[in-house]
RNA sequence: UGGGGCGUCGCCAAGUUGGUAAGGCAACGGACUCUGACUCCGUUAUUCGUAGGUUCGAGUCCUACCGCCCCAGCCA
């Protein structure tokens, strides 16, 4: 549209075009590199976004590679929901998968050379002496004794190591930079523990495994990985990706930019809160609808399409930002507003009767599914005397500029004719409302109103006797709203403690709202699980896999804007 | 009080070598409407964490200060 491309795009593509502008030649090539041990999230979207799409764009590759070098936290059952997520996001790695226990041996191989050379020693201090030599923030690190052990020494320990000679934390592979640096994680950190596991792909070949620091530049270098993206915490981090690199004397080395990671409004997304909630049975699974796993959000409604244009629209910084939710829904409203089907249910039923209306007949109304798209065609909606209207549509005593049904009062019913509440009628024992009587317009019918009449309004209904019964569930924010959490004042000073302290944090009460009223136009009987529409006036919603045959279930993906409710307020 | 980052409208975010603050979301007006949806116009930063300085001119350069995030796993 106007955005004209803003030019450069965000400044990891600078990086990438000043890298070209002096000379580098290289083909861009980055990869998405997720640790089997969780399902993915719209955090993870934005990172794979971003690597898939940088390629995309400038002409490159991005593998998938899964950074499986902790046998303990791993799993298959992972590694497939993984990549299931990706191919639903739209991204394709083609022959490009790898596994860092693919590279194992290499591994092995690459940490002899750094013994040889003296880059690396083997340390037999416990995780207790190795922290306490480590220093503080403040205060350098010790050298450890073993140190300066000889090159046939470590290379000895080591080769034991691997064979199996030595239990769990019994001695680890240190590589000999600085115990002295200011940044930790150049005081000679760890690059191989002892680890007797199975792990998931290499069964119990090793019982040595590689850390992330040691392991995540090499495999981006036998990728061929040109740019290796990786979020903010990894920062302090990168001097070591380069003296690992360095220390093997690579050249063409690949280069870690880091980002920030995205935060949504109201959401929580780190792997152990989601996994809480499941393990804690406070949903359903790691796709319930609620939840900000990627299976969770699919299974919600959301279309891969929205979250791509999200992504793209967040854009890519290195300042903490947190994403308002809101931006989100907008791109699952603007994709879906633009090819989900429009149909007719009702979510609180009010009964109709048209007096006037013939006692047996039905007629059926031509309707259309899409306004923008006359070539989705149209469907025939039944129209008989008793009809059904939501409840939010009738008011006995309307406000102000309320638009829709009330004493006296008309509106249109989409598709069809223009009726008049004539009469309420009211149970005689609990005062509930059961049944509106109105009057239609034979002159008003829709397509060929020769009334002249306008109203302000035009409600969605069903007809009575074809009406299917639904189940609709309305999703709010898993956590409570930030204005509702808990605060007191404090006595003496007047300022503000929370309550709800670092602890849990409040799950909404409301967060699932499940209705077992409702009723849909007959044409929704064909829907098949994961079809979307949009409920006219009331949201986008899409067809879950609990439906049964004689009980379809649908998810309200996101409502409509409603500027009507906000109005109201006032 | 060590090191590494970051601070541009309520929320994201552009701002090439200093030249006089994009865009999106949200919000608010209004038009349109057989979805109070969509669409459509219009409004919202004399100001870029603060204070100084350099300059004809600074969000962009210098200095100091303030605030926030990350780092002491044999996790990634």
């Amino acid at each position: 549209m106007s955005t004209e491309n803003s030019g450069t795009g965000n400044f990891i593509q600078t990086i990438i075009n000043e890298g070209r502008a002096q000379g580098d030649q290289r083909q861009i090539h980055t990869r998405f590199p997720p640790e089997p041990n969780g399902y993915l999230h719209i955090g993870h979207a934005k990172s794979i976004c971003l690597n898939f799409g940088l390629a995309i764009e400038n002409g490159g590759l991005c593998n998938l590679r899964f950074d499986d070098t902790n046998p303990t936290k791993e799993d298959t059952e992972y590694v497939d929901s993984i990549m299931e997520d990706i191919r639903w996001l739209g991204f394709d790695w083609e022959n490009r998968l790898f596994y860092a226990s693919d590279y194992f041996q290499t591994f092995y191989d690459f940490a002899e050379q750094l013994i040889q050379s003296g880059k690396a020693y083997i340390c037999s201090h416990s995780p207790m002496e190795i922290k306490a030599l480590r220093g503080t923030l403040k205060e350098p690190g010790r050298e450890c004794s073993h140190r300066d052990s000889s090159v046939e020494e470590n290379l000895s320990l080591f080769r034991r190591m691997k064979s199996g000679e030595f239990p769990d934390g019994r001695m680890v592979l240190r590589a000999k930079i600085d115990m002295a640096s200011p940044n930790l994680n150049l005081r000679d950190p760890v690059l191989y523990r002892i680890l007797h596991a199975s792990h998931h792909r290499t069964g119990d070949a090793w019982c040595i495994y590689p850390m992330y620091d040691y392991a995540h530049p090499i495999s981006d270098y036998l990728e061929g990985i040109t740019h290796s993206i990786c979020t903010l915490e990894f920062e302090d981090h990168r001097p070591l990706y380069d003296w690992v690199l360095d220390a093997l004397g690579f050249e063409n080395r690949p280069r870690q930019i880091e980002f920030a990671r995205l935060n949504l409004t109201n959401t929580l997304m780190s792997k152990r809160f989601l996994r809480a909630l499941v393990e804690e049975g406070k949903v359903s699974g790691w796709d319930d609808p609620r939840m900000s796993t990627l299976c969770g959000v699919r299974r919600l409604g959301y279309t891969p399409e929205a979250l791509r244009d999200f992504c793209e629209r967040i854009g890519v910084a290195k300042a903490n930002s947190l994403v308002d939710k809101a931006l989100l829904e907008h791109c699952v409203r603007e994709d879906l507003g633009g090819k989900a089907l429009r149909v007719m249910a009702v979510l609180k039923p009010i009964k109709v009767v048209l007096t006037n209306y013939p006692e047996n007949q039905t007629e059926y109304l031509e309707i259309e599914l899409h306004p923008d798209h006359p070539e989705a065609g149209c469907r025939k909606v039944p129209f008989t005397r008793e009809l059904f209207i939501e409840e939010d549509d009738f008011m006995e005593t309307p406000v102000k500029k309320f638009f829709r049904l009330a004493p006296g009062q008309e509106v249109r019913l989409k598709g069809a004719y223009i009726i008049c509440c004539n009469e309420v009628v009211k149970d005689p024992v609990s005062g509930m409302i059961t049944e509106l009587r109105c009057t239609y317009d034979p002159d008003t019918k829709s397509g060929s109103d020769h009334s002249g009449k306008k109203v302000k309004g035009t409600i969605h209904w069903v007809s009575a006797d074809h009406a299917l019964s639904i189940t609709a569930r309305l999703y709010e924010d898993l956590l409570q709203a930030q204005e509702e959490m808990a605060v007191t004042m404090d006595p003496e000073t007047g300022a503000e403690i929370e309550t709800e302290k670092e602890g849990k944090p409040a799950l909404n009460p409301n967060s699932l709202a499940e209705l077992t009223n409702c009723l849909a136009e007959p044409y929704l009987a064909e829907a098949k699980v994961g079809e979307r529409f949009q409920f006219l006036r009331l949201g986008y919603f899409i067809k879950d896999k609990d439906s049964t045959a004689e009980r379809p279930v649908f998810n309200r993906i996101v409502s409509l804007k409603d500027s009507w409710s906000k109005a109201e307020k006032k």
